[in-house]
DNA sequence: CGTGGGTTTGAAGCCGGTCAACTCACGTGG
DNA sequence: CCACGTGAGTTGACCGGCTTCAAACCCACG
């Protein structure tokens, strides 16, 4: 695990948003040059190393952060200290969100895949979804955009057998890409994710391997039998 | 099971929200007299019987709704046709913000206890929350307030044994009332909340009642014991 | 080349799932 | 009024999957 990463470290310069390639499909997909004209802070770039705490549980931040490439894991923590994984912040996701409120962050955010993140103080957002209606309806659905995926995760992650939820995982990992191949997570990270043990998900994933569901194409890096997969994952 | 429960069976009559009695804790708190000349609309009150549904996965509403009393159960299917609970909605609560964005309901509403709810038409809502910031504010936060939710129930309801899942739906329950009294779901519903089986909710339940955790005050309302489930919940 | 963290595998035991029987309350119809 | 049917809750027996505790393995790293 990479420790004390601090965000100086990571500093990739201020943003230019008129450029940003992700333009098209990012919160600010909806401001026109004037809007531009309103940022008086500086939004910055980083990248930061597996491990890198992007936010912690309880803090009151003052910025939410835009994913330009790159996995987060958001989170919390039962009483008896074991940790459990609400959700994944993937690239054009924000998060965040709650400090728009004044709230805390609920989260700890901390980076399982490299990640490249534009932090925006929520100075500059409160103040353009004042004036700019399509932003201002963009963060709505964001919001909305979460809750579907919490729900997601209860229904899809945290219910049937072992076997059903690493498939239904896999599969979720690769659906939004060209191609079927994708990265995986510690097995600790992924029993968190799952609600299951370290060792299922160890297990699971060998066997998944055994069967050639999943085949190392670089280090690392797994095809997947997606038909088989999805059979898997339906039972 | 109550079905056909149309919903002009249930219709109460027109609200008036000047004069409501939960106006201090309602969406509509931030309201001034002003903004009481510009519903257009009527809101109509219902009363809803248990099993009544309130609106349907798909379905593509106009409308949202406040709940005044009684709990009702958010229902979301897997592809195998097993149903999970995804979250309650109770007194002062707001659901179906979905449709405000255009999108078709994501959940089965439907009732648990007697629901008493007023239906909002979202042209109102949305109406309104342009010109009144103090109520678009109360949307970003009952919003929030799901996300929250969701969350709890993924750590606290769908994480750790049975009987630990079981004690802290029970004390979920009572947490915002000033009593510990509480009235119980039907043991297939406890199952769907928590992702165990009817049968073992049911067990579960049962030995808590001879361990004396909870104890009958009327037909289905139960006293609980509050430390003692406190331990179970922990551990 | 040794150390350590993550992964895999093994063995044992228990919790919860599955299937089935039984009870009880309630409502319906003979 | 009682017989019957229905549906929810409870309980039992069995079994299998997952957890638990441990050991072995693998590989990256200093």
């Amino acid at each position: 695990m990479v420790k004390n990463v601090t965000f100086k470290d990571a500093w990739d310069g201020q943003a230019d948003c008129r450029v940003c390639a992700l333009r098209e499909s990012v919160l600010f997909a909806g401001l026109n040059e004037g809007d531009f004209e309103h940022i008086h802070q500086p939004i910055d770039q980083y990248t930061l190393p597996v491990g890198a705490v992007l936010y912690r549980s309880g803090d009151s931040g003052q910025r939410m952060y835009t994913i330009r490439s790159g996995v987060l894991k958001l989170v919390q923590y039962l009483p008896d200290g074991s940790q459990r994984i609400v959700r994944l912040i993937r690239s054009t996701d924000v998060t965040g969100l709650e400090c728009l409120l004044g709230k805390p962050y609920q989260h700890d955010a901390i980076v399982l895949q490299e990640t490249e993140v534009c932090s925006l103080p929520i100075k500059v957002v409160d103040n353009l979804s004042q004036e700019n209606p399509t932003l201002h309806r963009e963060l709505l659905n964001r919001w909305q955009r979460a809750l579907n995926e919490a729900d997601a995760w209860l229904t899809e992650l945290s219910t049937g057998s072992a076997k059903q939820r690493v498939a239904r995982l896999l599969l979720r990992l690769v659906s939004d890409m060209e191609s079927s191949e994708c990265e995986l997570f510690a097995r600790e990270d992924m029993g968190a994710m799952l609600g299951i043990t370290t060792e299922t998900a160890s297990r699971t994933i060998a066997e998944f391997k055994r069967r050639s569901l999943l085949v190392e194409s670089r280090s690392n890096h797994f095809l997947l039998d997606v038909p088989n997969l999805q059979r898997i994952a339906e039972d």
